[in-house]
DNA sequence: TTGCTCCTCACGTCACGTGAGGTGGC
DNA sequence: TTGCTCCTCACGTCACGTGAGGTGGC
C-alpha cells in the first residue's frame, strides 16, 4: 500500500537527499499529521528532528508544510536511525551532500562510519544472543525450582 | 581468576539474593574501588544503583563498605541488566526474596517477567538482523557508487 | 459552540558519564 | 606536602514521551 523503497530508489542514492530545488509545483506539501501516517512516527519525532536540524519544513503561519526533499531527507533519518546510527551521525552524513559534485567525500564517509557500526551491530546480535542464553537458563531454573517446591496435589 | 557464578550458584537460585544474617564475621567487606574491579563497573554505577535502592552498603565515616550481600545483589543487578531487565524490574524481583520462605510468589513473577523478556530480545535479535542487511546494501552501493565516479587513474 | 489539528514550552525517562569541589589517612 | 581513594552535588547525554495551555479554521 505504502511505497517505501528506502535503498531502492533508482534516482538517489541512500544517504543522498536530493535538493531538487527547481520542481515547487508538484503540491506534494504535507501537514505534519500526514508526515506521520505515512512514514509511522509521532509529531513529537517529526518536531524534535527539526529542532535538531535534521528537516526543515516550510511554514503557512505556523502551521509545518513538508516537502519532497523533507520526505526524502526523512526517509534516510528512519534508515539511519534503523541501522543504530545516531542522529548526530545521520545529520553529519545528509549535510555532507552536495548537488552539484561527485558527492565522493560524503560516500566515503559514509562507508567509514557504515563499516564501523557493522561491527557495532554485530558485536549487539552477539550481547543479544548471550542474553537469550542466559535468560533461557533463568526460566528453567525458575520453572524446575516452582515445580519442585510446589508439588500440585496431583488427585482430587 | 574470578568466579562469577551466576546461574551456577548451587546454594541461592538467580534472583534470590540470601540476606545470610546471621554471619557477618567473615570479613570480606569491600570498598567501592575494590566492588568496582571486581564487577567491571565504575563508581558511579555502584552509587547509582545504591541511589535507586538496589545495594545498600555499610559505612565507616562516608565511606561504603559492601558486604556479601551486596556482592549477592550486585550480582544479580548485572545479570539482569544483561538480559535487558530495567533496574525498576530488577528491583522489583530482588525484593520480592523473602528468606523465611518458599518465594513461590518471587520465582513466579521472574518467571513472567523472563518469558516476556525473551520474547523482546527476540524481537530485538531480528531487528539487529534487518539493521544488518539493510547496512550491508548500504555498504555495497557506497562501494559501486565509489568505484564508478572515481575511477582511480590505473596507469602510472 | 464543539471538534479537530496544529502550535510552543518544558519537565520526565533511562542508565549512567563527567566534571567540580572537598575530605581522610597513609 | 604530595598522592591516592573516597565523598556529594548536579548538570549532561540520547531520543524522544507526555502533559499543559493555547490558537485557527471548518
Amino acid at each position: 500500500m505504502m511505497k517505501l523503497m528506502l535503498a531502492g530508489d533508482p534516482a538517489t542514492n541512500a544517504f543522498e537527499a536530493g535538493s531538487n530545488g527547481a520542481s515547487e509545483q508538484g503540491e506534494d506539501l504535507a501537514r505534519i499529521g500526514d508526515m506521520a501516517k505515512e512514514f509511522g512516527v509521532t509529531l513529537r519525532t517529526l518536531r524534535f528532528y527539526e529542532d535538531k536540524g535534521l528537516l526543515n519544513p516550510k511554514r503557512e503561519g505556523t502551521t509545518r508544510l513538508y516537502t519532497r526533499r523533507d520526505r526524502a531527507r526523512l526517509r534516510l533519518i528512519l534508515l539511519g536511525r534503523k541501522v543504530g546510527f545516531t542522529l548526530r551521525d545521520v545529520k553529519q552524513m545528509i549535510d555532507l551532500y552536495d548537488p552539484k559534485g561527485s558527492n565522493a567525500k560524503q560516500l566515503k564517509v559514509v562507508l567509514d562510519k557504515s563499516e564501523k557500526q557493522m561491527g557495532r551491530l554485530v558485536k549487539q546480535r552477539q550481547e543479544i544472543d548471550e542474553a537469550i542464553e542466559d535468560l533461557a537458563k533463568v526460566i528453567e531454573s525458575a520453572r524446575t525450582t516452582l515445580a519442585n517446591r510446589q508439588p500440585v496435589a496431583a488427585n482430587g
